[in-house]
DNA sequence: ACCCGATCGTTCGGGCCCGAACTATCTCCG
DNA sequence: CGGAGATAGTTCGGGCCCGAACGATCGGGT
């Protein structure tokens, strides 16, 4: 997935483009590789763990969320999962279709939608996780210390609020 | 982006959801806080610097990857970019109708394409790649070292392969 | 000279993705 | 009680995204 070039040649290339401006490379080098990791990564856990169970990245994002927190409002699972509620309606009709999760209207609030998994979509969920979180396991296993891993990704999300 | 629950609070949960199973919690959390940082990170470029200039995230690497190495093969560019070639060629195809790239025929290869910017598509770069960077600049601003953040993600990307 | 396997880019089908527009519902306030 | 504004989820249109299948091209071996 990192491309066939290092991160020194292209700064080098980016300093002939743009050698007049001030430019901070820094701040390049970690956006670049943040879209990298994280675009390598899911394509990773796609192909070894989510395609075999026949799951897109999303639909398995809003299992976990549902599965997790039990029945949840629709606008959590997308303020949760970090997409828009556009793209989450059509996620779970698809879900639905499968059998994997339920759609019922509030009780208290007419506006409002909750989700819940159905049985089958529970015993996926807990058959798959396990494997899932062995390649999270495996995919960090290089990395020194997670847990400032961890709080450093979480200033990055902050940041752009 | 952040969803409303903390992660201590979906920690719990999980546990809670998968007690009798052993998992990584931190790996699972940095894996988390990767996605949750990526999407944020992308969703605000899009909409503060590549929205106005009516550019899609992935056309923008596109124009990118093949500002910085100049005229480059279009297998180079999927990879240097992370997505696949079937998705490039339809970007591509965007790209040069909006009169941004051009693609011609290697002469040594039949069966490769070079792709190069047009002048509007380099005017174009040389004007937004500054205001792009100026926004990485301000999303990485509280990272503290940044150096060691690129040098993690770069080991993430690594273990992928 | 010719085949065989590998490689390249495109096309196709299905699914995700977003902003904008829309309908239904709720809440607040007079 | 009733309208105004806010909020929730869906729909729509256009674009991205991938794996698989495909035709074209190349290179090595005979």
């Amino acid at each position: 997935m990192a491309g066939p070039h290092t991160l020194a040649e292209t700064e080098r290339q980016v300093a002939d483009r743009l050698g007049e401006l001030t430019l901070d490379y820094e701040a390049m080098a970690v956006c670049s590789n943040l879209f990298r990791a994280a675009n390598a990564v899911r394509n990773h856990l796609e192909r070894s763990v989510l395609a075999p169970a026949d799951l897109t990245w999303t639909a398995f994002v809003v299992l976990w969320v549902v599965w997790i927190w039990g029945r949840v409002e629709t606008r959590t699972i997308a303020a949760e999962g970090g997409f828009s509620k556009a793209t989450l309606s059509g996620v779970l009709t698809t879900l639905e279709g499968r059998g994997l999760v339920e759609r019922s209207r509030s009780e208290t609030d007419g506006r409002l939608v909750d989700v819940a998994l159905t049985p089958a979509g529970e015993k996926l969920m807990r058959g798959l996780f396990p494997k899932f979180n062995a390649e999270e396991r495996s995919i960090t296993r290089h990395v020194e210390d997670l847990g400032s891993a961890a709080a450093m990704l979480r200033a990055l999300t902050l940041a752009t609020e």
